[in-house]
This record gives C-alpha cells, structure tokens and sequence, in this order.
DNA sequence: CATTCGTGAAGACGAAT
DNA sequence: ATTCGATTTCACGAATG
C-alpha cells in the first residue's frame, strides 16, 4: 500500500525523473534528493480531451478540474459569509460565525502543511544529530532555527535536508559546539556547498548575527581526536593567544591555525606527533598545518 | 621506510570592478 | 558578470632521520 505516485518532471535540482507525489499530503517530492518541489502543486489544466466542439460542450463544466491527488480534491473551500446557500442575507451574528469558520478553516491548511513538513524535518534533524552527537540543547536550536526558517517560508523550493543541516551548523555556532561544515555536510545527504547557501539565507532572512569562530573554538576537539595531553594542549591555547596579540595571524582558516598550534606545542614538549596525525584529526592537509607552523614559528620567533 | 618540507597547478572564495 | 588576489588542497619529489 504505497501512497506514491511518480509524477511527470524532473528535479529541478538532481536532474532525476524520480519526482513523486504523496497521495496522502499532496506533497511534490524528488525521491532522489528529497527536494520539496512543491505543494498543491499539480496539473491545472483541463483533466479531459475533446475531439470535436459537441463534445468540448459536452464536457466542459465550470471550476477547476478535480485532481484526487489533493486531500481536498481541488475544490476550493471557500465560505461564505453574505448569504446562505440559496443567496439569502445572513443574520449579523451568524455572519459574524461564519467569519470566524472562515479563518479557521484558512488557518487549518496552513497549519496541516507546516506540521508535514515539521514531521519530516524533525526526523531529518534527529538523524543528523544522533550522528553528530550533538548535545540536547544544541539540537533545541537548530529546531527553533527550522521552525523561523520554515515560517518565512525559506523552505520553499529547496530542500528538506539542506535546511535542516544549515539550521543544525546555525545550532553550532552558536553555542560554540566546534562542529565544521565539513562535519555537518558529511552526515547530511546534501552538498557543502547547498548548505553553506542556506546558511548564510538563512542568517540574513532570520536577522542572526552569528560571531565568527577563532582558533582557539577549535583546539580542544581536534587535541581529543589527535590523543594530544592536557598540558599540550594549554600551551597550544597560550600559543594561539600570543600570535593574536601579535596580530601575527589573520584571513586563515581557523582549524589550520589551532591543529599548527597544537603541533608546534608538542615539538616544543617533545610529544610524538606527527604531521599526519594531527592533520587528519584535523580534516586537513599537511601542507596547511607547515605553512601554518611555518608563520606561527616565524612571527613569534620560537625556536624550532 | 616514515616523516618532513617545499613547490606548482587547480579549485574555491571574497572583494573589487 | 567577470577579474583578481589570497588561500587551501592535491600530487609530487627531495631531504632527513
């Protein structure tokens, strides 16, 4: 009992012809990329063919054609409030009721739609934060986040999951919880790129102002990956403080500047590490960790 | 052999035009 | 929309231990 139905069109994002409509939500849905296409969307054209006049007459009949795919068949709902079916004027209070029906009834179809979208997001949200391991009050965030997102309805044309994603990297910055894109990008089915897009809508359409991340948000995550000790790890913070008093770093990427920090500080106490080491436990290369080291070692003229 | 270091080509990005 | 400059990454070879 499959409630799908493929659908006539390709994803204007994957280029798949896996479109499909939910029969039960009314939902356009790329069943490759998970892309919203739209709601409601469908064909509004005639749903019958005539080959001659007779029988355009025939079959012509007034509103729009029925489509069984909507949960309300395409028939618009609309109440009146001036006159009762057969045109007689209404009584004030009664009119006064049926305006108040009529909000309702408006009211409940935006709020049917939204909470299907929610359901899915909510799950997508879950599922990234469980393989992230984010924190309980991280993932409150980035769900507060979704639902301003999806009230200025920057969920429109895009996709599920990307927003999720750039809401759930919102979430992170945030609260400091040093989790790159790159790290978010990977538990989500979407590109970087695509959510790095999002983010910055949503940043902009939302109003946040978010502070940027400096080295010293990214030490203690990278120092527990790489198995770096406590005492190493200090030094690296002192390191990172001394070259941003001396303005000796600036423009770089900040997760380069503290895995450099953390391997210059265990040369300098004489813990094994190798480049390799830390520039994986970084996300890196191990060109960026040298040109790092190279100007951290230079500008504050450590000896090594 | 593993690690480290430097380099040139290529891609991505922001800023300037 | 294109161009430019800075940065990172990749692939490679050389030096070092």
């Amino acid at each position: 009992m499959t409630y799908l139905s493929t659908v006539e069109a390709k994803c204007p994002e994957c280029g798949s012809a896996e479109v499909v409509m939910d029969r039960e939500t009314g939902e356009t849905v790329c069943g490759a990329c998970g892309l919203v296409v739209g709601e409601g969307m469908m064909d509004r054209g005639p749903d019958w063919r005539a080959s001659s006049q007779e029988e355009r007459d025939e079959k012509m009949r007034v509103g729009p054609p029925i489509d069984v795919t909507h949960y309300d068949k395409g028939l618009p709902t609309m109440i009146k409030v001036d006159e009762d079916a057969f045109g007689r004027p209404l009584s004030p209070e009664v009119r006064q009721q049926m305006w108040r029906l009529r909000r309702w009834n408006l009211r409940a179809r935006l709020h049917t739609s939204a909470s299907r979208n929610l359901s899915k997001a909510m799950a997508e949200l879950e599922l990234l934060s469980d393989k992230l391991s984010l924190p309980p009050f991280v993932r409150e965030t980035a769900a507060v986040i979704y639902r301003r997102a999806l009230g200025e309805n920057l969920v429109q044309g895009r996709s599920i999951a990307a927003i999720v994603a750039a809401s759930i990297f919102a979430a992170c910055r945030i609260h400091r919880t040093s989790k790159t894109l790159r790290e978010v990008a990977h538990v989500s089915t979407r590109r970087e790129k695509e959510i790095f897009r999002s983010y910055r809508l949503i940043l902009r359409s939302l109003g946040l102002d978010i502070p940027l991340d400096g080295p010293l948000d990214h030490v203690s995550k990278i120092a527990e990956r790489a198995g770096v000790s406590g005492e190493v790890q200090g030094l690296a913070v002192r390191i990172l403080q001394e070259a941003r008093e001396k303005r000796a770093v600036g423009g770089k990427d900040p997760t380069g500047l503290a895995a450099a920090a953390l391997y210059v500080a265990g040369l300098l106490r004489g813990e094994k590490m190798s480049q390799k080491d830390i520039a994986r436990a970084a996300d890196l290369t191990e060109v960026t960790i040298r040109n790092r080291k190279r100007e951290l070692t230079q500008k504050l003229h450590l000896g090594l």
